[in-house]
DNA sequence: GATGAATGAGGATTCATTCAT
DNA sequence: AATGAATGAATCCTCATTCAT
């Protein structure tokens, strides 16, 4: 029984340096033997939980998903008027990814790498996000808020897009521009930013 | 003369091969032998004009940027009304990331190298897309149609972020929602969203 | 008992499976993993039984002889004149070799390491088939059809080196030479061949 | 051009060690490490010349059925009567066989692996050897000394199997029947008897 | 300015075996 | 009698780089 759960310690704890190791430096640049040494076991034992570095990484990539599905479920916005509710979301959003630059490199890194680690079985056809965000949609129309008919899956790709790309291309942002999109001053105006550029599209609309 | 030519179509040459291989596998992917190889010259050659491995990536990305900073000369938008002028922007700013997935893997690739390589001469605080953005916007809000007080540098971010995502997320985008966001029937529809996006985001405002 | 039948039927499927593991891929070739997931119990179980890769190949080496020896105890030549019978020993050395390659292969395997695992243990020296052929040899003397005074290990040895070599060099010689030793049209030219060799051998002599 | 002169006993080095190692332990139990250490250079410059431990080992294969090859050009028995030819032919066989032990080791070890690494550019389809047998048994049964219709493979074979035999399976024979086939004393014997077998199978025949 | 040969240091992976129960 | 978890020590191989001319 002792066995059983350290192996289970074991091999989460080889995950957990893993996802750090592979999300600074990414799948090539990723050392097995350096994972290995921040663990308290060898580098035989990660060969022994997940036959190959590319086994491992697979396996952070698919926990990290899990992760934030996980998290997804926890949405909650359902009190909130169209508006609001789409502006809490856009918000949540935001603080997602500002929480999880690991995850966000983890992102990179995978599509860098075309997506060919994740399974399909990943797919999340029936998220519970695009579901509370059409819900979101249909009465905000009903309402005659949203004048914008717009598609669910659209909406998160807009919202989404805006909260990666302040987190993902910082760097590069930073330097070319001379802006630090992550100065805590400026925290509060891109949040309020993601918000309204969401709810600005989906009052105005062609109708 | 010739001699010099030569040797600047060699430099030429590893760059462009350079160029495929880092925007394909990454820096810590690219292998200085396979670039070598789909190369007319040696290895040592590599060595003799870029110095390492990073010397040459580091010239891959400042050719990129100067690349296009090139072609954001060419922006001509005066002619235009400012809700015009911006959406045109925007589909500019979309048909460019469209046009250069190479150089979007590149700028992904050196923000998961934290910009590193990324000399600070590189900035582009006088960036001739900036002053085009400001000047549209200043119009915009002396004729009354945009409302929102923007900052020019947010509005470039907004728009970049979501035609920068679209390109760079396409993978694991794909396999999480189903969904190919470089379907050829998908893209006037993001060309319109990009535009749409912008333009009621500062049509509409705090006021 | 039934635990006891069952323990032997474990070794038995151990070793069924190692002879095959070990024919197939050479002692250093053969993987313990291999062997063990081949079977219907695990790795421990193997060396539960046989100690180490080494025992469980010597025990595989040593049941393959066992089994030949019996085998050979069926010879049953007693009742032909001794042209016919030599020829008819030489017929069911071809037949034999022809329907165990694998244990040819193992043959060939220790040869490779120098019979250092073949225990002294296995020596055979009263073998039956010796006795067999020395009489025959004695018989076709005295009855004159066979002038030459050969010895019976050196007739064996004549013998087995024709089946053998068929049997296991056949691929580099069909490699190098372009003819398959196993084709069924050629299968009873070699074993008429067999017989014809050693028969024209003994009647012929120094005489 | 020193260097390049290197090269070459640089890479001849390599092979006559792995040659050594690959006769010795065979493929899977010849080690790169041991191979490189018992050269005067590294185990890089291995995987330099020859990319890998397959192709080293290929290249040992190449390289020694290229000398024997090499040594059957030399085969003159031209000027003796067809008996005479080819009991010498035997004889010669038998010697080399006797001279080259590493060499059957090779060739036993490859048809362990199944000839998998021997080039079929490596067939020796119109091999000088056998035109040679051909030669001779052409003249013999022209000069009514050879009655038996032999088939010159057929013949190289016997005389091979025979050869071969003695030299691949000395190690299993000499514990099986506690006689030391190498044997000093018995040499000049199983020499005399390889020519014997041969001629006296081409003498008779079904004729 | 150009180049073929060479390489030290590391990198991923596998192997037979044993521990703890 | 039986076993799932664990592992030290190799093992093959690759990488960016430099040497000698």
């Amino acid at each position: 029984m002792a066995t059983v759960r350290d192996a289970e310690r074991t091999r989460a704890e080889i995950l957990a340096v893993a996802t750090q190791e592979f999300a600074e430096h990414g799948y090539s640049g990723a050392r097995v033997d350096v994972i290995a040494d921040k663990t308290r076991t060898t580098k035989r034992m990660l060969y022994y939980y997940f036959e190959s570095k590319a086994g491992l990484y697979t396996a952070v990539l698919e926990q990290a998903y899990a992760g934030i599905r996980e998290r997804e479920q926890e949405l909650d916005v359902e009190g909130l008027d169209p508006v609001s509710a789409i502006r809490r979301l856009a918000e949540l959003t935001f603080d997602h990814h500002e929480a999880h630059p690991g995850f966000v490199r983890l992102v990179m890194i995978e599509n860098i790498h075309r997506a060919e680690h994740l399974a399909d079985s990943l797919a999340d056809l029936n998220s519970p996000r695009m579901d509370v965000i059409a819900r979101i949609l249909e009465r905000g129309r009903q309402e005659g808020v949203f004048r914008r008919d717009a598609d669910a899956l659209d909406v998160h790709m807009m919202i989404t897009a805006f909260c990666f790309y302040r987190i993902a291309n910082q760097h590069t942002f930073g330097t070319i521009f001379g802006r630090d999109l992550m100065a805590d001053e400026l925290r509060e105006r891109y949040r309020t930013m993601a918000g309204d550029m969401v709810v600005d599209y989906l009052r105005a609309g062609s109708g």
